[in-house]
DNA sequence: GCCGTTTTCGGCCCGACTGTTTTCAGTCG
C-alpha cells in the first residue's frame, strides 16, 4: 500500500468524522497526519515492518494514529471509517466537493433523505426539497446544481505552468485600473507547488477595490462565486478555473501577502506562535494581543521579524520544519534560477526533438547559458528513432568537432539512455563511455513489483558511465502515479557511486519533486536541474525546475549544473 | 488526537461572504 492510499484513507475518515460532528481538534489531527505521509518520503509499510523504526518519529503522528496506521496498512481501513460508513454512504465525501455543502448541510440532508447518489442529490435540488431544510433556501439549490454541473466536468486542479500563464495574463488585464499599485499571484503559483487548485490574487492601491470590479466584469468569467468589498471569486476559462481576487490596503500588504501565500498549515503554525509571543497575526497585520496596537504588516520581512523569524521563502512554507529552522537562523541559501549555468537534458531532430542541434545551442545561448548537454533517446525508443552504439559514437564525435570552433556556448555530447527492464542500460558502456553525459532514464515496465524496480535502478547505477537518473519516479503529474521503489536505498547506492538525481524540470514532470529532493539530500545525494526541452521555447521551464529545487530545500552547490563550463567537465569526467 | 521555552493537561488561527439570517451559523479562504 502508497503513502498515497494510505494519507486517502486518513482523509476520508477525518471527513466522515466532520459530517458526523465528531470534535474539530481530532479531525484536525487525522487531516495533519494524513499530509504527513502524503509528503513523507519513504513507504509508511517499510517502516511499519522495520523493528527498530517507529510511525511516531513522523510528525503529526502519535500512539493512536500509529495504531490506526497499522490498521490501514493491514486491511485497507479502520475502525472509525468503517462505523461512520455504516452511518453515511461513500458519496457523503463527493458530496463535500459540492460548493455550498459542506460537513453541517451534508448530515442534515441525510438525516431527511434516503439518497446515495450525485444524481439523486441534484433531483432533491430540481424538485425544490432541499429548500425544506431548516437553513436551506432557493438560492442554495440553484448553487448546488451549478456546482454538480461543475463536479461532473471534472475539473481537478492545473499544472503549475498553466497557473502561472493564466495568472500574467490576468494581472495584465486588472493592471489596467486604474489607482492600482500592486497585484501578485500567491497561494500555491507563489510557493511553487507542483499542481496548483486556483488562483489567489492579491492587490492594493487606492483604487484597489476597484479591481475587485473589473475582475468580475471580466469577459471570460462565466459564475461569479461571490464579491464582497474586500474580496471576490470567480470561475474562469472553459477550464473552469476558480481565481480568488483579495484586495487589502498597503499597510498590510506584508501582512496580506504572509496570509494569502500560505500554506494554511504554516499560517496555523506561524499564529499559533504570534499568540504564545502575545500577538495577534491577521492578513491585516501582527498587533499586540492585549491593546491591538499594530506591531508589522507592510512587508512580510517585518512581520517574520517581529515574530523571531527569519524571512521564510515561499517555497519552503508547509509547515515542514521551516518555522523551526527560521527560528535557529538553519535555513538555507536557497538556489536561483541565475545560477543555473547550462540545461543539460535536450533532444533534438536526431530522436523525438522539434529543432536542430544548432537550434536548440542558439536557443541556450540566447538564455545566457555557458553550455548545454545535448541528450537524444537511445534505441529502445523505436518510435523516436533512438540512437544506437554506431550512431551515439558518431555523435560524440560530431560534437567534439563542432566545440573547435567557437559558438558561444559549449556542447557536451549526451544521452538519455534507456534502462531496459533488468536494468541493462540500453547501449554498450564502451559506447556510452565516448559521450560527456548519459543520463539514464526508465521509459518502460514501469509496473514492477517495487522490490524489482529497486533491483533495476540499482543495478543501472553499476553503469560505470552513468551520471544523472532521468525522471527518477516517471511519474506524470494527474496522469500517471511514480512508480514506487526503496527510494532510500537507491539513494544510498546513487551517493556511493556519484550518480545525480535529476529534478526534471518538465511541468507535466517535476521529478524528483520537492519532497524526494530534500530527503535525498539529507542523506548527501547531489542533483542536475534540467529541462528535457523537445523544443527550444522549452527552455523555458527550467524555472520550474529551480522552484522544485527550492521546495527541496537545495542551493546552488547541491546542483551540478550550477558550476561553470570547465568544473562541470571534470565533475562528469571517466576516471 | 497531538503536543510542550507556559504546559504531560489544556489548549488548538483568524477573518470574509452569504443567506440558511434578525443577531448568526455555515462555508470558505
Ligand atoms: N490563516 C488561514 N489561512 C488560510 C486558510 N485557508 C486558506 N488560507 C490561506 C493560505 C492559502 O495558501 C491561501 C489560499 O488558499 P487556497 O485554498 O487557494 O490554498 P492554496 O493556494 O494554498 O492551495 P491550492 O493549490 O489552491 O489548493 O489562503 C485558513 O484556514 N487559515
Ligand atoms: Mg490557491
Ligand atoms: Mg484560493
Ligand atoms: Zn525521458
Amino acid at each position: 500500500m502508497e503513502n498515497k492510499e494510505i494519507a486517502r484513507v486518513l482523509w476520508e475518515t477525518a471527513d466522515l468524522m466532520e459530517i458526523a460532528g465528531e470534535d474539530s481538534f481530532r479531525i484536525r489531527s487525522y487531516r495533519n497526519s494524513a499530509t504527513s505521509i502524503e509528503g513523507y518520503p519513504e513507504r509508511i509499510i517499510d517502516i511499519l515492518k522495520d523493528e527498530n523504526r517507529k510511525v511516531t518519529e513522523i510528525p503529526g503522528i502519535g500512539k493512536r494514529l500509529a495504531s490506526v496506521l497499522q490498521e490501514i496498512v493491514d486491511r485497507g481501513s479502520c475502525e472509525r471509517r468503517d462505523e461512520l460508513l455504516k452511518k453515511f454512504p461513500p458519496t457523503a465525501l463527493e458530496f463535500l466537493k459540492i460548493q455550498g455543502l459542506g460537513p453541517k448541510g451534508i448530515a442534515l440532508i441525510f438525516e431527511h433523505h434516503q439518497i446515495t447518489t450525485m444524481d439523486e442529490l441534484e433531483q432533491l435540488c430540481k424538485d425544490e426539497k432541499l429548500r425544506l431544510l431548516p437553513r436551506m433556501g432557493a438560492k442554495l439549490e440553484e448553487k448546488v446544481l451549478r456546482s454538480i454541473a461543475q463536479y461532473k466536468m471534472r475539473t481537478g486542479r492545473f499544472l503549475l505552468s498553466f497557473a502561472h500563464e493564466a495568472a500574467e495574463e490576468l494581472k495584465k488585464y486588472l493592471a489596467e485600473t486604474g489607482g492600482v499599485e500592486e497585484i501578485t499571484a500567491a497561494g500555491s503559483l507563489r510557493r511553487g507547488k507542483e499542481t496548483v487548485g486556483d488562483l489567489d490574487l492579491l492587490v492594493t492601491g487606492p483604487n484597489a477595490t476597484e479591481v475587485l470590479e473589473r475582475f468580475v466584469a471580466y469577459p471570460r468569467v462565466h459564475e461569479i462565486l461571490g464579491r464582497g468589498a474586500n474580496k471576490a471569486s470567480a470561475k474562469v476559462g472553459r477550464e473552469g478555473l476558480q481565481v480568488d481576487v483579495r484586495a487589502l490596503p498597503r499597510e498590510s500588504y506584508g501582512a496580506a501577502m504572509q496570509y494569502f501565500t500560505g500554506s494554511k498549515e504554516h499560517n496555523v503554525a506561524v499564529r499559533t506562535r504570534a499568540v504564545k509571543m502575545g500577538f495577534k497575526l491577521s492578513e491585516y497585520g501582527l498587533f499586540r494581543a492585549d491593546n491591538d496596537t499594530r506591531v508589522a504588516g507592510e512587508s512580510e520581512q517585518e512581520v517574520y521579524d517581529a515574530l523571531g523569524l527569519a524571512w521564510i521563502p515561499p517555497e519552503l512554507r508547509e509547515n515542514s520544519g521551516e518555522i523551526e529552522a527560521a527560528g535557529e537562523g538553519r535555513l538555507p541559501e536557497l538556489i536561483e534560477l541565475k545560477h543555473i549555468r547550462g540545461d543539460i537534458h535536450m533532444h533534438t531532430t536526431e530522436t523525438d526533438g522539434r529543432a536542430s542541434l544548432e537550434e536548440m545551442a542558439e536557443a541556450a545561448k540566447n538564455l545566457g547559458y555557458e553550455y548545454v548537454a545535448i541528450t537524444d533517446h537511445s534505441k529502445a525508443i523505436a518510435m523516436a528513432n533512438g540512437l544506437d552504439e554506431t550512431r551515439a559514437v558518431a555523435f560524440a564525435r560530431q560534437v567534439r568537432e563542432l566545440n573547435r570552433q567557437d559558438r558561444g556556448i559549449r556542447i557536451f555530447s549526451g544521452l538519455e539512455c534507456d534502462i531496459l527492464k533488468d536494468g541493462a542500460l540500453d547501449l554498450a558502456n564502451d559506447a556510452l563511455a565516448e559521450l560527456d553525459l548519459v543520463i539514464g532514464s526508465v521509459h518502460s515496465h514501469m509496473n514492477l513489483e517495487p522490490a524489482e524496480m529497486t533491483d533495476r535502478l540499482l543495478r543501472a547505477l553499476e553503469c560505470p558511465s552513468l551520471r544523472v537518473l532521468g525522471h527518477p519516479t516517471g511519474r506524470l503529474l494527474m496522469q500517471r502515479e511514480p512508480f514506487s521503489f526503496d527510494f532510500d536505498r537507491v539513494v544510498m547506492e546513487a551517493v556511493k557511486r556519484g550518480v545525480h538525481f535529476e529534478i526534471n524540470a518538465s511541468p507535466e514532470r517535476l521529478d524528483l519533486n520537492g519532497n524526494l529532493v530534500r530527503s535525498a539530500k539529507q542523506r548527501g545525494a547531489k542533483f542536475t536541474v534540467s529541462t528535457d526541452a523537445h523544443h527550444p521555447k522549452h527552455l523555458h521551464n527550467m524555472w520550474y525546475g529551480v522552484v522544485t529545487a527550492r521546495r527541496g530545500w537545495l542551493g546552488p552547490a547541491d546542483v551540478l549544473n550550477t558550476l561553470p563550463a570547465e568544473r562541470f567537465r571534470n565533475a562528469i569526467r571517466h576516471n
